[in-house]
DNA sequence: TACGTTGTGGACCGATTGGTACAATGAAGC
DNA sequence: GCTTCATTGTACCAATCGGTCCACAACGTA
């Protein structure tokens, strides 16, 4: 039969897809296969670690897009409201203004939280820290940098929930409008 | 054996917690027989429609609770803000100060948004829909109340999330008082 | 051209899934 | 006290789970 010839990195970014989808239990191995076209073969070959370490790999892939485009011109920008603005454009560009989910904070609330914990923790330390950072560059004092850091990844995170729930890619656009106004305001 | 006798209004919290604690694929039978102590003749005496119904009756019973505790007296008391602070203490007892997920977000964020649609939906725009009321009562404008009902449910939502992933119910309880301010001041 | 190595897909495995069937037990009624 | 009915627990079912194993095919090298 004719075979499919894949390298291990093309096949993260669709994994990731699947358990952003269905989450850690609802990505199943056959769900796995149907999205990537990949046997058991294959994905044992590549991630000889199972599930658990496709789970990791998918969770090390989004922390490393993050560190790149989010936490890391956070920490590097020297105009901390310039870096908190592409903050704002990489997450929108990231998140789809809204219509894909976050694969970490759908861990974060379920059974996979207990096998990922410093995953899923170390991810949304280091976004909050580097905001924080960022915000004091801006001039805010540490105490209110963390405060609005904090509001603002929560913010981010539960209008992803709330625009799924209410199947509105609005609440996450008008929610990043606002707390870009938050930010903004001094 | 001795034999448990039970009640299905009883079983109910208890499913609540394992759907809870679990997600709805993560919540096994075989979890639900460990948390309520039935088998699976009483949990399909309770329910016939098997582990869909359970979660349809847990969504119900949880919207029964907050439609008493947060979506009417929002609508019915007539000082718009005591009402709204009214919802925040209830919220703040429902959720334990962080501790304890909220099902809805869960099922949201999962597969189960697929299979439970209407009241994922309806539950959140319930609540988005009664505390936007409540603000015009208390002399926000139309526009402006709705803005920040969607930020209170959503910014709730956010601090469930990460008070989980950081492992600290204290981003629940700051994201409450910060919440409460943004609508205190007018 | 032949042989060895590597990557692949899927059959098969034991375990667990949601659900069904039914025997046993307890409660209620006569 | 006996009979009937309701509730219970669990054996059993087919399907699916995550993972293992292996045959086969393709590729590379001598």
């Amino acid at each position: 039969m004719a075979r499919t010839l894949a390298d291990r990195q093309d096949v993260i970014p669709v994994l990731a897809e699947v358990f952003r989808d269905h989450g850690f239990e609802g990505a199943s191995l056959s769900a796995i296969t149907a999205r990537t076209g990949l046997g058991k073969g294959s994905l044992y070959n590549f991630f000889p670690g199972g599930k658990a370490e496709m789970a990791e790999v998918v969770l090390a892939h989004i922390d490393g897009w993050f560190r790149a485009h989010v936490f890391e011109p956070l920490e590097r920008t020297g105009d901390g409201l310039k870096a908190v603005e592409a903050m704002f454009q990489a997450t929108d560009a990231y998140f789809r203004s809204g219509q894909r989910v976050c694969v970490v904070g759908v861990f974060a609330l379920g059974d996979a939280r207990d096998l990922f914990t410093e995953q899923v923790h170390g991810y949304f330390a280091a976004w909050v820290r580097a905001l924080a950072g960022a915000l004091v560059r801006a001039g805010r004092d540490p105490d209110q940098a963390q405060t609005q850091a904090e509001e603002v990844v929560a913010g981010i995170q539960g209008a992803l929930v709330l625009s799924r729930a209410l199947n509105d890619t609005g609440v996450f656009t008008r929610t990043l409008a606002r707390l870009r106004r938050t930010l903004a305001d001094d």
